[in-house]
DNA sequence: GTAATTTGACCAGC
DNA sequence: GCTGGTCAAATTAC
């Protein structure tokens, strides 16, 4: 039931991120298809190779056998990461990730502004640096402080708080305190949803203390939104296709190597692949 | 070595 | 004294 529930929210989100949804061009969407359909397939193979030793202590040959296809599953499927990280990349340029999913210790950070580096597939713009986390009374989840990369060179006054919604926790509630002063950042400002613009917050966006109206407080120099970190289809697919990973890797007890944050769980592989079997061509745009 | 995050300490406002 | 915001040394990742 509760594997269930956690069904549901994947495809809950899936629906709240039809909007927008990200381009791709057509080759680029042909070939990220194809690979993700030969992961589903691999997949697939995989699970009924599992599926034939459900209690049985693995041998060498399947556990190799498993681990090959786990080899390119990983392949395929970080290949589709890294091209959905490019178009995220293009797309939000600069965004943060809403910081505090990724604030735990340990986690590998995803880097996104385009450039190829040495973490993750694509270098961020680095245009926040987080520089304090604080527990805060009353709230679950903690609060993050971030500050503009060019605090120093430029003198950029711009900082943002997030954190993580209760009610809600697919949504984090991000505030913009002062405004860019730097150079380089102008079009970079995260894929939100702020109070000065309301009538762009879907219902689902709402928080549950805001009006029909969406209506909440603005200061001066304050701007205040809420996200949800995967509101772009990519996002989504990035977490879905991480959590495989992760997955696939428990299974065989080979390590995770995890590269993304992401919030939700399923019981089992076979609980999982019922919702990535869910991804297919209607799951993507494409100009 | 560089540039990022983490986290305990510090500080100011109430 | 409590709380939230910031600093900065330590740590991490490449």
């Amino acid at each position: 039931m509760a594997a269930h529930n956690k069904s549901r929210a994947i495809e809950s989100m899936i629906c709240q991120d039809k909007q927008p949804q990200v381009s791709l061009d057509f080759n680029s969407h042909r070939r990220m298809i194809g690979q993700l359909a030969d992961g589903r397939d691999l997949a697939v193979q995989l699970q009924t190779l599992l599926r034939n030793e459900p209690t049985q202590p693995r041998n060498y040959w399947s556990v190799a056998m498993a681990q090959d296809i786990v080899e390119k599953i990983l392949k395929s499927f970080s290949d589709s990461i890294c091209m959905l990280n490019a178009v995220e990349s293009s797309d939000f340029s600069g965004s943060d990730d809403g910081g505090s999913k990724d604030s735990g210790a340990g986690k590998k950070r995803l880097d996104s502004s385009g450039s190829k580096n040495g973490r993750g597939c694509y270098k961020r713009s680095y245009a926040w640096r987080k520089y304090g986390q604080k527990e805060i009374l009353n709230t679950k989840f903690p609060r993050c402080y971030y500050r503009c990369t060019h605090k120093y060179d430029q003198g950029c006054k711009a900082t943002k708080q997030v954190q993580r919604m209760e009610d809600d926790q697919q949504l984090y509630r991000i505030t913009y305190i002062g405004e860019h002063t730097c150079n380089r950042t102008s079009n970079l400002s995260p894929k939100m949803i702020t109070d000065a613009d309301p009538w762009e917050l879907s219902d689902s966006l709402k928080p549950r203390n805001m009006n029909d109206n969406g209506h909440g407080h603005v200061a001066a120099t304050v701007e205040k939104g809420y996200f949800k970190p995967e509101d772009a289809r990519s996002d989504v697919t990035v977490k879905s296709l991480s959590l495989l990973r992760s997955k696939l890797e428990a299974e065989l007890e080979l390590g995770p190597e995890p590269t993304v944050a992401f919030e939700h769980d399923f019981s089992s592989l076979d609980d999982f692949m019922a919702n990535f079997l869910h991804f297919d061509d209607e799951d993507f745009a494409f100009d």
